[in-house]
DNA sequence: GCCAACGTTGGC
DNA sequence: GCCAACGTTGGC
C-alpha cells in the first residue's frame, strides 16, 4: 500500500469532476519519472492526494484512490489528440497510465503555502523549488501529516 | 556525449 | 503575464 500526489490544473480536470464519476484514467502524463511510477509502482488500493495546480490557490483538495494498475495511454496513440505522440508505438508502448477514483473532498483547500511551512513535509518533491514532478510518492508520515494539517485547517 | 536552443510547468 | 527552473531535442 503506498501513497502519491497526483497533480492536476483544475481547468482541465478538477477533484469535482473525478467526484461526478465512477472512475477515470489519469492520462496524459507525458515525462519519464512520472511515466515509471505510473507504469510500475502504483498498485489498486493505493491511495494519492488530488492537488489543484496552476489556479488561484494551488494546494490539495481531496483523496483519490489508485483502482486500476499501470496499462498503456492510449491517447498516445490518437493523432490529432492533444496528447497524442508518435513516438509511442501500440507495440512498445511509451506512455502508461492508471484509473483513479473519488475518494473525499476537503472541506477547504490545503494550500501549497501551508505545506511549505511545514518543516516535516521538506523532502516531499512538490515543496522543492522548480520540482515538476506531476506524480510523486508521499511517505506514510507525510501523509498523516497532510491529514494532520487537513483537519486544523477545517476546525 | 556535449550543450545550446527550445518548449513546458507552474508559482506568483 | 512574467519568468525561473527544468526536461527534451537535435546539431555537431
Amino acid at each position: 500500500m503506498n501513497y502519491w500526489l497526483m497533480k492536476s490544473e483544475p481547468n482541465e480536470f478538477s477533484i469535482d469532476d473525478l467526484a461526478a464519476k465512477d472512475r477515470e484514467p489519469w492520462d496524459g502524463v507525458r515525462n519519464y519519472q512520472a511515466r515509471n511510477l505510473l507504469r510500475d509502482q502504483m498498485q489498486p488500493g493505493d491511495l494519492g492526494f488530488f492537488y489543484h495546480s496552476n489556479c488561484a490557490v494551488p494546494g490539495i483538495v481531496g483523496i483519490l484512490r489508485i483502482v486500476q494498475a499501470g496499462y498503456p495511454d492510449p491517447t498516445a496513440f490518437m493523432p490529432g489528440h492533444a496528447h497524442y505522440d508518435p513516438k509511442s508505438d501500440p507495440d512498445k508502448p511509451r506512455w502508461f497510465m492508471v484509473d483513479v477514483a473519488f475518494v473525499e473532498k476537503f472541506p477547504q483547500v490545503i494550500p501549497l503555502a501551508e505545506l511549505k511551512q511545514a518543516a516535516a513535509l521538506s523532502d516531499l518533491p512538490l515543496v522543492k523549488k522548480g520540482n515538476r514532478l506531476s506524480v510523486m510518492p508521499v511517505t506514510a508520515q507525510q501523509w498523516a501529516l497532510i491529514l494532520q494539517l487537513c483537519s486544523k485547517t477545517s476546525s
